[in-house]
DNA sequence: TAGATTGTTAATCGATTAACAATC
DNA sequence: TAGATTGTTAATCGATTAACAATC
């Protein structure tokens, strides 16, 4: 079994992306396509959809393009999407119930087992059938059920200390919502979500076509 | 008034964590700091840190490195913080109300002016002291309020339709939380969070991890 | 002045696109 | 077989890093 070939960053990223374009058009019953057709769908190259796929093998035939519902399974594979992945939510605010209630996370094998806060109030409040706990029981809840993600939904100012005390009780992954840069070891994934960079890039954006605006305006 | 140079994608994403760090060093009171002592806390050559900010002039001193106040704020000049503004949320549910109650985001200027849903039930309800509007009476808001962006928290199969409503009536910038790729005129900003497929991605990790550990085992 | 550190040019690295031979 | 389209190599483009002269 030689793996091995590292993959970019950048492939991964956009791995999700032909993930969810495949998937419509499993739904539209498309049963195969070319890199050309689907590049037109996407907006990019066919060339870079090409290069993408084969960073895992072939999974297109000459003359034909790629079959639809075997290169769906094939990258829902790469995803991980085939497994189970159980996770916690440790944050019951807002936005922790916010995605408790995702229900879409489910289908993808993104198993809600558990939701913790710091609040005493929240205590034995249910989310979607779920009750919340408190963050005293986690060691316990850990031990006892096999958890792969947690989900950190916590403020920044106790994100940081709750991420080691995730990973003392062995979490090896986690998707992170807090504006802060974990610290975390080298075999800890971890996935950050900083919405307020996104809203600034937007903010960016909207500013920067302002300043266009104007300078037509003064020109 | 020669702005003209076009800043690459790759440098407005790091530009909101300059300004978080930058931010911490404020809080702090740190006066100034060299691209080196900034390159060892956040992990970045400190080559690349002086190259990024000289995209927007020079706001260094030899011998002397950046003041910090006056760096966080050319940096939030840039990234329109400076300027207020005006936000509405489409979609009531879960995460829009979650992100209605999030108040961090008024400390930097997008300011909540209005909530708005398709389904009656959640009609008149509050959030954070603002209600919850019918999408029939947008036209007429937009008409009487100056609104910049646009915050789209509706499931996908209703998003689109309503993205080209809110062009219809004067929005310029979205921020989309639906997963699917808005189909927009090329003057409207969109800012995308697809939250599934940030998910996807750590599941990829995660499986990578798990795959590399196995072929350990089996050596 | 000497030391520190930027701004900036040049070198390297990686990612994207183009081209085309292989092959279904 | 002829046409279509992939897989893959080569060329281009862009982004990152290294190096150092300019200058505070």
């Amino acid at each position: 079994m030689v793996e091995a070939k590292q993959i970019s960053k950048a492939v991964i990223k956009r791995l999700p992306r032909y993930y969810r374009y495949l998937g419509e058009l499993l739904e539209e019953n498309v049963e195969r396509i070319s890199s050309n057709d689907l590049s037109r769908k996407m907006h990019v190259t066919a060339s870079q959809i090409r290069q993408d796929l084969n960073n895992f093998g072939g999974f297109g035939q000459q003359g034909y393009g790629y079959n639809v519902k075997y290169l769906y399974t094939e990258i829902g594979k790469i995803l991980g999407l085939d497994t189970v992945h159980p996770m916690i939510i440790v944050g019951a605010g807002n936005l922790g119930q916010a995605l408790a209630n995702y229900s879409d996370f489910e289908k993808r094998g993104f198993k809600l087992a558990g939701i913790f806060d710091v609040n005493p109030v929240l205590e034995g409040i249910s989310v979607r059938g779920i009750e919340i706990r408190m963050i005293s029981e986690l060691p316990e809840f850990l031990k006892n059920n096999h958890i792969e993600i947690a989900i950190l939904t916590l403020p920044k100012n106790k994100a940081g200390e709750m991420a080691d005390i995730l990973i003392r009780n062995g979490i090896k992954a986690i998707w992170n919502f807090a504006h802060i840069d974990l610290d975390t070891p080298g075999d800890v994934i971890v996935e950050n979500v900083h919405l307020s960079e996104s809203l600034m890039r937007l903010s960016y954006n909207l500013s920067q076509y302002q300043r266009e605006q104007d300078e037509k305006n003064n020109a």
